[in-house]
DNA sequence: CTTGAAACCCCGTGCTT
DNA sequence: AAGCACGGGGTTTCAAG
């Protein structure tokens, strides 16, 4: 229990460093206890699964080398925090040329308030998901970082209303 | 460290059950630490802050008390997982009746593979962020969950070439 | 509200079967 | 993969500033 968590995302599309190891039900079973509850001792997860210590240790250290657990985050209530507004912000670029994207990307990763950032097919090409203080302040996100862009053709901003967790993959 | 945890989210327009204790700088390092590294042990935590341990203890606490944070959860590789593919799904109503609306909600939440649920405004009502293992399961998302429901007009799907972490609020 | 130290407890490790 | 014993370290509580 360290603090040597590597991270960045890059989800789909040719997953990334993983290795055809095929997770047997025992992995899902620990995955699912570690997606509900980061924060599990080696012993309480192993004595939920029936499993002993040993083995459990052995089978969560395998998930996190092999990447399939990328780490560990608190859910913080960003509302708690001062951001009560958020705001889903569709763009689209004039220019898909390749160059212009990385750029647009970088930039993108280093707008505070951005908390995820979907590269998508169809109608937008992205997708921000942003939380801020007020809305003064998104405006001045989409009109000091993502308009000022020469590559960025068009924005649309959507208040988000309410975000709740989907019932997932486990 | 135990299992403790209720979740749910339902995060902004009017934050919930949220005290209005205000955090200070010491409650936002902490936070900060706590989501970059979840995992991080008291005394850890305690020793890169520069405070005591006990005190590290009962900030935490407190925090976890007020809702200010919501759980620990493992970030699980989904296409490790077996669900390589991610998309957006725009979906827009036919009717906004309170009671049609609630019970969309209801069936969303238990649809597998939908990691995700935002409430917005806009040109659409929700959009759905899900993972599937093949776009036959991504078709018959849309098809068997969603498009069957009488308060579904239109929905439209995007798929998700990357997804990228945003810089955050914190 | 914070601190420091002490005591308890339990986690994580490695070895053996 | 399981069980056990050891050692170390984390968590917790207390009195005090």
């Amino acid at each position: 229990m360290h603090a040597e968590d590597h991270e960045e995302h890059t989800v789909p599309a040719a997953s990334p460093s993983v290795d055809p190891a095929p997770l047997d039900a025992l992995d899902r079973r620990l995955l699912t206890e570690l997606a509900a509850d980061g924060r599990v001792t080696n012993a309480a997860l192993a004595k939920r699964l029936g499993i002993a210590e040993s083995t459990c240790l052995q089978r969560v250290r395998s998930l996190r080398e092999r990447g399939v657990v990328r780490g560990v985050h608190a859910d913080v209530d960003l509302a708690a925090l001062g951001f009560p507004i958020q705001a889903v912000i569709k763009v689209r670029l004039g220019s898909h040329n390749r160059d212009h994207v990385a750029s647009f990307h970088q930039v993108l990763a280093h707008v505070p308030g951005v908390l995820r950032i979907l590269h998508v097919g169809g109608e937008d090409d992205y997708l921000l998901h942003v939380a801020v203080s007020s809305t003064t302040q998104l405006r001045d996100l989409v009109l000091e970082h993502l308009n000022v862009h020469p590559v960025v053709r068009h924005t649309e901003t959507q208040l988000v209303f309410e975000e709740i967790a989907g019932a997932g993959v486990l």
